[in-house]
RNA sequence: GGGCUCGUAGUCUAGUGGUUAUGAUACCGCCCUUACAAGGCGGUGGUCACCGGUUCGAAUCCGGUCGGGCCCA
């Protein structure tokens, strides 16, 4: 037999999107449930964290859906900004300073919107129900709008400002960073020992691992307490290489164990330096140009890169017997997180968004979420605390949203687009006069702004797209990864304080990360990473999500191939036990029956309300991965193996004995609990569900499964009568065990079988037994323990 | 170095104080049972990372050690 599970799920794919099945239509405040869903960066095609993270929001769509909720699930990409022009300059060999600005714009859009249209169809092909009609893509007209709208918002309440002073500054890419583009890494480097001679003939040694920041040095720095130098205060030593004069200076600060315990501080040479310049309002001397290499006052070193400056340093050094020892040394150095270049500090002019001033604010807001798992909640509140810059937003770049700014140059005005003009692009759209001093001399901002600075209004982005601005945010959850908790949630819950004063969500629910076999993180350096589109096609979208649907909230996962090959056994096996209730019933139509006398019947419905309750249960509160796995228990152990089993010979019997009540309350009993099966799956198999419900025959039926109504029953049963049948159950086991045992088939015929058996109600339930089994006889024996034997002579 | 988190058969996993520790996968044996061999039945396989403590009783609670992962210095 033939099985495409790929044309299967092609075939409801264009379905969904043709019919619309997803599409929002909102009725009440009171009934809606709304996702702040992120957009995938158009850097590179979906990859497995992807594949993992998205179906748990899915899921929960899905299934809230059913529960009758009018479910809010937008879509977007995250195509402006910096990881875009990476990607373009990358799939074209091109670098974007070294063309006209329009041109690479053009190029970026060009780039960017191929590589979407397969991301679009990625995200559908692992059946993500998001509303694709209407996604939004953050480059766009209406988009930029909205950013440029809330970055007014933010000037006219005063929580963004424009300022010279220190940033992070990435050398490769040229654009001022802030501290949520860092990533740590470990770099082997050296300690270089340094003598430094006083002018009154002292001498100390400073160990550094920038010696190309000599000529950046702007003072000496000791511990008071530190005896080998505290007499040292105030006196001035020679610089050398650059041969400038710097002071000594105690601070508390200062670790008198780390390197000699006296320190140079550069303009600068890290975040340390940067906060003691500042606390001691020292001279700058800055050694790194904006066009990310040495200048002039670095001397011999100009125009060299950092790390090429380095090299060089260290060669003046040697040369001039300076350095009387060089060790080597493993730090972790902050790294520009989209290129790996390690974070310089510059003084320059930057636009910063208020966030210090706010921690308190922002960790209380972070607790008024309810974060599933809640240890992800102290995870954001250590990013908070640890927060030591402002959120610096202007970069030096060309293919992001501009500021709708312009500057007078004569009375240093800051201009500020009306509101009715957006979006501007100040760089085209020119400004007349100063309206403050009638100046004509004005130029306009020519930096855009950082990529976050727009996707940290998503919630309000896909409110706007979709005409709900009045009624979201706030959302009812967010579902992102952990991964980018200090940079999307944090910059989410910044923007929602500032422009609302409230949390954006109501619920957070954070995704682990992905595994190889190993326990190793995915990544392309170290080769592990593996496409998910290759397993869908190898195990179907339905088989992936399985796998995804595997682990709870925060938790991490492994990639494991009988994760898929045990997702696409249930799907097989679902499609098997469709077909056998349709040869059962002839092909007719069976109506649902949830009141049955027969005990079998009862035994399963009472099961079945269990399991419905259970799993309820369970998706309400977040728990898919258990809910999961009781439907699995049930559907395989319970359904398949015995009831299914159990009603092949209850229909015969009722055949052949002329008894059409029974069979007919069978059949409907069946129906009623494979309807329920199916609806339960929906949310984590949706293709497979999908292709059983278009081929039931049902009185009333929905365009879709995923519109149907979640399963609400509740029935408990005679409780003599539901242990009678698990009494059967167990007679099935040890007759299955001794015909295992004597290693004959099941379907083998057996004269005679001696049962032992506890008191209960099973000889009524005994001619369906041997039935099934192919036992002509069965003798009963009062017992302890269940037990069945071949019955000799 | 700090924070968070995890450690249960070869692999993945359930199990937050109480019989003999759950299930999957892999493996072995039997069975082509007329929905499904992509199946069924049966079986092998675990000092619950280690040490100590609390308790009548610990995989579970507490402390420490070791190891993995993530985040941040």
């Amino acid at each position: 037999m033939e099985l495409d599970l790929g044309a299967i799920e092609r075939k409801w794919r264009e379905y969904w999107d043709n019919n619309r099945v997803y599409s929002f239509k909102y009725s009440s405040h009171s009934n809606l449930y709304s996702i702040d869903t992120p957009p995938p960066t158009v850097s590179g095609a979906m990859h497995m964290g992807h594949a993992y993270s998205y179906p748990h929001q899915d899921i929960i769509a899905r299934y809230k859906r059913m529960r009758g909720f009018d479910v809010f699930y937008p879509f977007g990409l995250d195509d402006n900004g910096l990881p875009t022009e990476r990607y373009t300059e990358k799939v074209n060999g091109v670098r974007g300073r070294s063309m006209p600005i329009a041109e690479f714009q053009k190029l970026c859009s060009d780039t960017s919107l191929k590589l979407e249209e397969e991301m679009l169809e990625s995200w559908k092909a692992i059946g993500l129900s998001s509303d694709f009609q209407n996604y939004y893509r953050t480059i766009s007209p209406e988009v930029m709008k909205i950013s440029q709208t809330y970055f007014l918002d933010m000037y006219e309440k005063n929580m963004v400002y424009r300022n010279e002073g220190t940033s992070l500054f990435c050398p490769v890419c040229g654009t001022s960073i802030s501290q949520i583009d860092l990533a740590d890494r470990e770099m082997s480097g050296n300690f270089y020992f340094i003598p430094f001679s006083g002018e009154e003939g002292e001498h100390v040694t400073i160990a550094t691992t920038r010696p190309e920041m000599l000529w950046a040095c702007v003072a000496l720095f000791a511990n008071p307490s530190d005896k080998r130098y505290a007499g040292l205060k105030g006196k001035k030593f020679a610089v050398p290489l650059s041969g400038h004069s710097v002071q000594v200076i105690l601070d508390g600060s200062v670790d008198p164990d780390k390197g000699t315990g006296i320190e140079m501080v550069c303009t600068f040479g890290d975040q340390n330096d940067a906060m003691l310049w500042k606390k001691y309002g020292l001279p700058i001397r800055a050694v790194l140009g904006t066009d990310g290499r040495l200048n002039s006052v670095a001397g011999p070193l100009n125009g060299l890169l950092p790390q090429e400056a380095r090299k060089e340093a260290e060669r003046l050094l040697k040369e001039g017997g300076i350095v009387t020892d060089i060790r080597k040394t493993q730090r972790s150095v902050n790294v520009h997180e989209r290129c790996g270049t390690p974070a310089e500090i510059t003084v320059s002019k930057q636009w910063f968004v208020k966030c210090l001033d706010l921690k308190p604010r922002l960790i209380d807001t972070g607790r008024q979420i309810k974060w599933h798992p809640d240890h992800m909640r102290i995870r954001y509140e250590n990013w908070v605390s640890n927060l030591r810059w402002d959120w610096c937003i202007s970069r030096q770049r060309y293919y992001g949203i501009p500021f709708p700014v312009w500057y007078c140059q004569e009375c240093g005005h800051i201009i500020t687009a009306d509101g009715s003009s957006l979006p501007v692009d100040p760089r085209i759209t020119p400004i007349e006069s100063c309206p403050k001093c009638r100046s004509h001399h004005i130029v306009p901002e020519s930096d855009v702004m950082d990529t976050w600075a727009t996707s940290s209004l998503s919630p309000v982005i896909a409110a706007e797209k979709h005409g709900l601005s009045s009624i979201v945010p706030p959302y009812t959850a967010r579902f992102q990864a952990h991964d980018i908790i200090s940079t999307w949630a944090f910059t989410t819950i910044l923007r929602s304080i500032i422009h609302r004063g409230e949390p954006p969500w109501k619920e957070a629910f954070i995704s682990g990360n992905v595994k190889d076999p190993t326990g190793s993180k995915l990544s392309k350096s170290k080769g592990n990473a593996v496409s998910p589109m290759d397993f869908i096609t190898k195990y179907g979208a339905d088989a992936v999500r399985y796998w995804a649907s595997g682990a709870a909230a925060g938790e991490d996962i492994s990639i494991s191939e009988q994760e898929f090959v045990r997702g696409r056994r249930t799907v097989i096996k679902l499609l098997n036990s469709f077909r056998l209730l349709e040869i059962l019933s002839g092909g007719s139509q069976i109506d649902p029956v949830w009141k049955a006398v027969h005990p079998v019947n009862m035994w399963i419905l009472a099961k079945v309300s269990g399991i419905i309750e259970e799993v309820t249960a369970f998706m309400d509160a977040y728990e898919f991965s258990k809910g999961r796995s009781s439907i699995d228990n049930f559907f395989w152990n319970i359904f398949c193996d015995n009831y299914l089993e159990i009603i092949k010979s209850m229909i015969r019997i009722g055949t052949e004995s002329g008894n059409a009540r029974m069979k007919n309350e069978t059949l409907g009993t069946a129906f009623g609990v494979f309807i329920s099966l199916i609806k339960m799956y929906a949310p984590f198999l949706p293709f497979i569900t999908e292709e059983i419900y278009s081929l039931l025959r049902l009185n009333e039926k929905k365009k879709s499964v995923h519109l149907e109504r979640w399963p609400v029953f509740s029935f408990r049963g005679d409780s003599a009568l539901m242990s009678d049948v698990d009494c059967m159950i167990e007679v099935i086991g040890s007759i299955r065990a001794l015909k295992s045992g004597l290693k004959i088939s099941m379907s083998a015929g057996i004269p005679a079988i001696k049962l032992v058996l506890p008191d209960c109600g099973f000889e009524q339930l005994s001619p369906i037994v041997c039935d099934m089994l192919r036992v002509g006889r069965i003798d009963i024996e009062n017992g302890e323990k269940i037990e069945a034997s071949l019955l000799t002579g």
